[in-house]
RNA sequence: GCGCCUGUAGCUCAGUAGGAUAGAGCGAUUCCCUCCUAAGGAAUAGGCCCCCCGUUCGAUUCGGGGCAGGCGUACCA
């Protein structure tokens, strides 16, 4: 059960009767109750007063007053008991403090539901099919496909446990010109590796990888490529885009991110594209131009329309990419969500233009923009590109700082913020990162347990808990089920970071304050199973983002 | 030129329904282990919320115009 939606409900509903019957027929601004910046004025707040101040034309703190003895009085019949009080404050806010039953309800509730605390049961859940990192197999995962795998994964987590299905998908780019200029740089280092000079692709990948890939191809099969390499040329494509590929999945099984779905753009067929391009064509939204078909984007908010078949006859990227979409929406999910790079934020009203003309609605597809992570190292930025070689792969960092930490570095921002990760920070000032915060928490509530011993908490009488800072706790851990929600509505892991820090801190300050192993048996086992729903909460939280949790640090 | 993102403490960032004295971590200065893990707690210092105009009873938040940084702007992928 989610306390802190009901509190909000009932009282948004005790507010509007209360308003309407100063109000009568007249029409009322919406009614918002939330919590205040500043917890000293209580654990939710309207401003319902001030905004009608000009409607009423009469002073806000007496309409507040007014209007706070209509609600205590339906308050009272409705839900004897969550509220202790009702405060008007200067200059006109009504402030409500949640009681300690309330804060009791909440302790009993996830005890309860344990891991599922805070989950929901969607009526209107729906099949969301999530697309995240899709690197070309050209090298390995970079810092910002990391950044990518970390958001796609959480947020995957964050809306299953709103009650979505969701499917998570990488698409393989394995053809096309990426990995013909990757095949021709690995045969030119073969070549070399036997003394032939080569020609090394223009735009071709520089990274020392392509040398090995080389190398080992020299292993396995010596000289047999080098009499005819022309002839070669499709098989060291495939090669390298297989082993690459390889080396993708192993990043990604080391940062503990799966998938559900890896779908190669082979899948894909020219015929699939011509019909989906004959399909917009009937619908009046491809036509010719200059030898070229165009797509109507500008119909849907794009400011230029854009190609699909070239003069050349050959198809542009974005041609299979509508047909890749179509197919997605074929296999029967209502929601896409792309989450992709900065370089690419120019694409998406074409994509989402190209979803919308195949007759989906405008919501039913969803691109993030993950801002890029600028990596530090030795006290400077390191400039990103593949195709010089010249990058620090998700790998070196895991490598360096562990998953769980680099995870939590790539969550603990917005996602259209541009994030500073200093290796050198991480790695040599681990102790200081942030997820240890969280993690000590967790492994602090481990070591009382052990040391207490295995009580029957069945029976504790939470009316024990009656310190300031256990009731700030429990009210706390009562407004996890609602930032989950806001988080999977507006899609950012990072408020479910910035919850559990809230939360990590308040235990770390009644740890500093109380004890719970006393020689009191009753509060011992009414603080025990206190910590134990802050437990609860938090690996309920770290699950979501996918980060461990250990038990002794 | 146009489009997207960003501009808040020395640094990295919260503040995403317009509200009350603008917050946290790091760094700085003090305290706190006879005590369930000091990877912690308590406290102090540190601010023209980039600038200007507008909307509003009220703007860090919304709108317009600047300035600065990053990225994008192909019949590339």
């Amino acid at each position: 059960m989610d306390f802190s939606q009901i509190s909000e409900i009932i009282l948004e509903q005790g507010i509007k009767k209360a308003v309407k019957k100063i109000m009568g027929d007249q029409s009322c601004p919406d009614i918002i109750v939330g919590a205040p910046r500043d917890p000293a004025h209580g654990d939710l707040s309207s401003s319902i007063a001030l905004q009608l101040t000009k409607i009423l034309k009469k002073n806000p703190v007496q309409i507040a007053e007014t209007l706070k003895t209509d609600i205590i009085e339906l308050l009272d019949k409705k839900i004897p008991g969550l509220i202790e009080s009702v405060n008007v404050v200067n200059p006109g806010f009504i402030n409500f403090i949640l009681s300690k039953e309330y804060a009791y309800e909440v302790l009993k509730t996830v005890e309860k539901e344990g891991g599922s605390f805070g989950s929901s049961k969607n009526k209107d859940h729906h099949n969301i099919q999530i697309e995240f990192v899709s690197a070309n197999p050209t090298g390995p995962l970079t810092v910002a496909h990391g950044r990518q795998a970390a958001v796609g994964d959480a947020l995957a987590n964050i809306l299953k446990f709103m009650g979505n299905n969701v499917t998570k998908e990488f698409y393989i780019n394995d053809e096309g010109r990426q990995i013909n200029v990757l095949g021709d740089s690995i045969l030119y280092h073969y070549l070399a590796a036997f003394g032939k000079n080569g020609v090394f692709p223009e735009d071709g990948y520089q990274g020392e990888y392509i040398k090995g890939i080389a190398l080992r191809i020299k292993d396995e099969y010596n000289d047999k490529f080098v009499k005819d390499p022309q002839s070669s040329r499709d098989f060291f494509r495939k090669y390298g885009a297989d082993f690459l590929l390889n080396i993708i999945k192993e990043d990604l099984k080391q940062f503990k991110v799966d998938f559900d779905s890896w779908f190669s753009q082979k899948n894909i067929t020219k015929s699939d594209i011509d019909k989906v391009l004959s399909l917009l064509k009937e619908k009046g939204y491809i036509y010719q131009q200059d030898g070229a078909l165009w797509f109507k984007s500008t119909d849907f908010n794009d400011e230029k329309d854009r190609v699909v078949v070239k003069s050349d006859g050959q198809f542009t990227y974005f041609a299979p990419d509508i047909a890749y979409h179509k197919n997605k929406y074929e296999r029967g999910f209502d929601k896409l969500i792309n989450i992709w790079g900065p370089d690419h934020h120019g694409y998406i009203p074409r994509i989402t233009a190209a979803a919308q003309a195949l007759g989906h609605d405008h919501d039913a597809i969803k691109v993030l923009i993950v801002q890029l992570a600028t990596i530090y190292k030795n006290g400077q930025e390191l400039s990103m590109s593949t195709r010089k070689g010249e990058f620090i792969s998700l790998k070196e960092v895991m490598d360096e700082v562990g998953e769980d930490v680099t995870k939590f570095c790539f969550l603990m921002r917005n996602l259209d913020t541009h994030l500073d990760f200093d290796l050198d920070k991480a790695k040599e000032q681990s102790a200081d990162n942030p997820v240890y915060y969280i993690q000590y928490a967790h492994a602090r509530i481990w070591s009382i347990h052990e040391k207490a011993g295995a009580i029957d908490l069945s029976k504790a009488d939470l009316s024990l808990l009656k310190e300031e800072e256990e009731i700030a706790i429990a009210k706390t851990i009562g407004v996890f089920p609602k930032t989950v929600r806001s988080s999977a509505e507006k899609l950012e892991p990072f408020f479910v970071i910035s919850y559990l820090n809230e939360l990590a801190s308040k235990f770390h300050n009644f740890y500093g304050k109380y004890k719970v192993i006393t020689d009191d048996n009753e509060l011992l086992k009414a603080r025990l199973f206190l910590i134990d729903c802050v437990k609860i909460c938090l690996a309920n939280g770290l699950k979501l983002l996918g980060v461990s949790l250990p038990k002794k640090m």
